[in-house]
DNA sequence: ATGAAAGCGCTAACAT
DNA sequence: ATGTTAGCGCTTTCAT
């Protein structure tokens, strides 16, 4: 069977017996239509399964195709896949669909999938990027008046809106938690690299802590990690220094389960552990994983609301919203220092 | 600063003072252009800043849009989340950019977001089927040659292509582990309805291995949830009963979380466990989880293919292609029944 | 090697 | 209440 050509506008017009501009009317509701024929187009539309053809429409009409693109490191990640549905949900009124693509952390990637987005009109752009990008360069997109919008973390050489985690707090109040519990010495197990902006962020708010208890810093506890891997053989370092950390701080969602790990593998249950941003089965860990939780769809949400307000003509300046985080305790930051 | 209007093609052309045509040509490489038109356009273009509008080239060419539409019950799952990483890897070779929208598991939500990206144009639509959605209304969609395409489960109401995991032979493989170790007994903690695709493949993998070892088949044994609270729940019960399971096979991931959960709250450590699909950390649960693993980026990969053959050209009938699971042993299976 | 005209499917702006 | 014309930004077709 040879593909069927899809109906046009024109072909419901003559079907009907109008001219394209009514069978327009009918489907948008802007002219004065009578109901009669507006009952014959329906069901010549109905009949002929026409379907407009959206890209036409939107050419026409000039504005934006009504999409959002999105560009993730990761979709695989639960965190971006939430996120986007938070979006999703907060645009969906108003008719957006998502344009979703993955940089796997690559800045040349997702410089190509920004610039394809872009070539295909996009409403608004959202980016969480990957680590090591530049976004300068969108200056000049940005003045053609599509809303620019950063997930995650702030853009890099461009001031844009953007939604991120309350990184800095959240890492003191779970930093602030073990030392309630009386550790002195606790180890941070963040990102790499370093100059990263939520481990820089996450650090600043462990250097917080410390500071708020009178504890000292000492750089000799702080590690980085980019894996699963990484982070389980930071913790085994950390835990065979000449004066261990009795408490570990894991900044981020891989190396909780980096630390989750090595902890269980060594047996050293009498450590105690807050992790930055939850994961599955926590509560059910040995002992069960206090977090600081991330609330990844009110990021989304968030991002979408800021969007529409910028497609609704807001020119306010870049605004960067903070989304609280929250300590959830479960455990195993309440294990007492051993001496 | 108001919006800058985004230059077209024929900014670009008067800029450097030759047709519009001249400038397509240089951009599409497909006319003889001379080397140093070449270079001035080139030159223009960088200089303005252009980029083409891909949706009036798509008007134009009447070809499909350059991308694929993707429906999902859930972006937060990383399962999905991973399919849908897959589909892009096969398909950005191709120029083609992923549109996402997630049902919630609601076969009108479904439905809107294949109406709306049907007329979108989209080259090839792939669908991961909410509970209870039919399909047999996109018979006409397809006519049109759109590529229709299921992941994770089959379509209702019409032969389409669809890749789906080996579900029967995984679970088969998983429940014959556990009577490998001597169980006689064991519970199926399935997902609902009963009828689903998945449930239903996963149970007929269950009973086929029942039916290999000469065990019989105890309806008593089976349980439907549709959350991990229900599986948790679900769990209890059937460990409740007066001739309890020695082993669970829990089919689905919630099932799988909901079922540890249990059981470590119940401290039943000793009960052995299969489940089907992967969960993170589980390596680290007491006892280790084993599991039917199955392979998300292959399905995704796979489905990318088969969608790329469709826009080839092939006119083959309908194809289903299983891809293989995995089963991964840690331990949890290997408790021997108490008695 | 380049340009002019026509048209993709639709809607804005003016008719009637 | 409906039709006509023009044109969105691009490419096809046919000239030159």
């Amino acid at each position: 069977m040879p593909a069927t050509r899809r109906p046009t506008l024109h072909d419901v017009a003559q079907e009907v017996g109008v001219s394209a501009k009514t069978v327009s009317r009918v489907l948008n509701g802007d002219g004065p239509t009578s109901a009669a024929t507006r009952e014959k187009v329906l069901a010549a539309v109905e009949r002929l399964g026409f379907q407009p053809n959206l890209m036409a429409r939107n050419i026409r009409t000039g504005g934006p195709d009504t999409t959002i693109g999105l560009v993730v490191p990761d979709m695989g990640n639960p965190f971006f896949g939430t996120v986007a549905g938070g979006i999703e949900s907060a645009v969906r009124g108003r008719g957006l669909t998502l344009l979703l693509g993955s940089s796997g952390d690559d800045p040349a990637r997702e410089r190509d999938l920004i610039s394809t987005f872009l070539a295909r009109r996009v409403s608004a752009l959202m980016v969480a990027p990957a680590v090591g990008s530049d976004h300068a360069y969108l200056k000049a997109a940005r003045a053609t008046g599509v809303p620019v919008l950063f997930l995650d973390r702030p853009a890099t050489g461009l001031a844009a809106d953007c939604v991120v985690s309350s990184n800095r707090d959240g890492a003191r109040t779970g930093v602030a938690h073990l030392i309630a519990y009386g550790h002195r010495r606790i180890g941070f197990i963040g990102d790499r690299p370093a100059g990263l902006y939520t481990r820089r962020e996450r650090l600043a708010g462990y250097r917080d802590a410390l500071a708020a208890a009178g504890l000292p810093y000492d750089r000799a506890l702080v590690a980085a990690a980019h894996s699963q891997q990484d982070a389980a053989a930071a913790t085994d370092r950390l835990l065979g220094l000449p004066d261990p950390p009795t408490a570990l701080f894991a900044a981020n969602n891989f190396a909780a389960m980096g630390t989750v790990v090595a902890l269980a593998q060594a047996k050293r249950r009498e450590v105690a552990l807050v992790a930055f941003d939850d994961i599955p089965l926590a509560d059910i860990l040995e002992p069960p994983l206090t977090v600081v939780a991330q609330d990844p769809a009110a990021i989304g949400a968030a991002a979408g609301r800021t969007a529409l307000a910028r497609l609704d003509g807001d020119r306010g300046s870049a605004r960067t919203t903070v989304i609280d985080t929250r300590l959830v305790v479960r455990g195993s930051g309440e294990q007492r220092p051993r001496r």
